[in-house]
DNA sequence: TATTGTTATACTCTATAACTATA
DNA sequence: TATAGTTATAGAGTATAACAATA
């Protein structure tokens, strides 16, 4: 009788769960987006920059691959148009004649930095609309439901019958 | 001095908090992508579905677009490929024979509840992974969040210089 | 042979403009 | 004239397969 009552809250919470899961990705990527139009990236392409700007040397078109989680032709499209408007250059790797070497150009760090006010202004925004309790827990929070969405393994095949 | 203290302090938070929120719309949306693929869904194709799914009589397209943050255009283009699948129906509707009315079929509402199934196991080992008084306030604190993030207004240009 | 990356191709989504039909 | 929705068109991202060059 308990354990009836137990599941259900479970089953409640879970299922409030997937649609805040949703909502989430959804409208998180629409705000992301607007923000970006001001600049004319694609979530793609600043994701692209972003990883460039966090290191110092530059990244191989497959390291940029895996830490955006894209296919390597996706890459190369992407790639194509920030070389095209001069955001990254993409040159040929002396020690391995088979990779590329992706760097941001000066441009393109003018173009971080700009983003980077634009988005301060926004967040500083977002922070005061807080609650100063609920400012002290936030990034946490989200921190740790990333840590386990991410640790969580994909689903490879639909669950049959019987649960 | 405390000033500045306080003025580093929000900037950190606020720095941390913008790596979250790219991660979390990047890595949640490729996460809700590869849940559907089992299926031939799209995320804007379940978003769609969803939709329709919550409510008991339909929707008008447009009432579609508005409620998946969408473009007329868009809507057709998706809502056409659901319908070749058989999971919506697309019919006029007799009291404004302008407008459609677009409905999950059977075979819409069962693929429907064949995901939800899916995504119920998933869900759970969620929250199995969390702590007990994690699970407490997950929900809450994502709710919050996404409220403030809808709540605060669209960037409509970029921030010139002196911030 | 294996690895790095591109090209070719096809499909989905997104955005704009022009259009049709109904109100 | 305004509204509901589509068509036309173009661009961006995503996935697969086939390919070239280097290791």
């Amino acid at each position: 009788m308990n354990e009836m009552i137990d599941r259900n809250d479970l089953d409640n919470e879970a299922a409030e769960l997937e649609a805040l899961a949703l909502r989430l990705s959804w409208g998180l990527r629409h705000r992301l987006q607007q923000q970006l139009e001001v600049f004319s990236l694609t979530l793609p392409q600043y994701m692209t920059m972003n990883i460039l700007h966090r290191g110092s040397s530059g990244c191989s078109m497959s390291e940029l691959a895996e830490a955006s989680n894209q296919l390597s032709p996706t890459m190369t499209g992407i790639v194509d148009r920030l070389v095209e408007r001069g955001l990254v250059t993409r040159e040929r790797d002396d020690r391995d004649r088979r990779a590329l070497r992706v760097e941001l150009t000066d441009e393109g760090r003018h173009l971080m930095a700009r983003i980077s006010k634009q988005k301060r202004a926004w967040t500083r925004g977002f922070l005061q609309a807080l609650l100063p309790e609920e400012r002290v827990t936030i990034n946490a929070v989200l921190l740790r439901f990333l840590e386990v969405v991410e640790a969580l393994p994909a689903p490879v095949d639909e669950i049959k019958a019987g649960e």
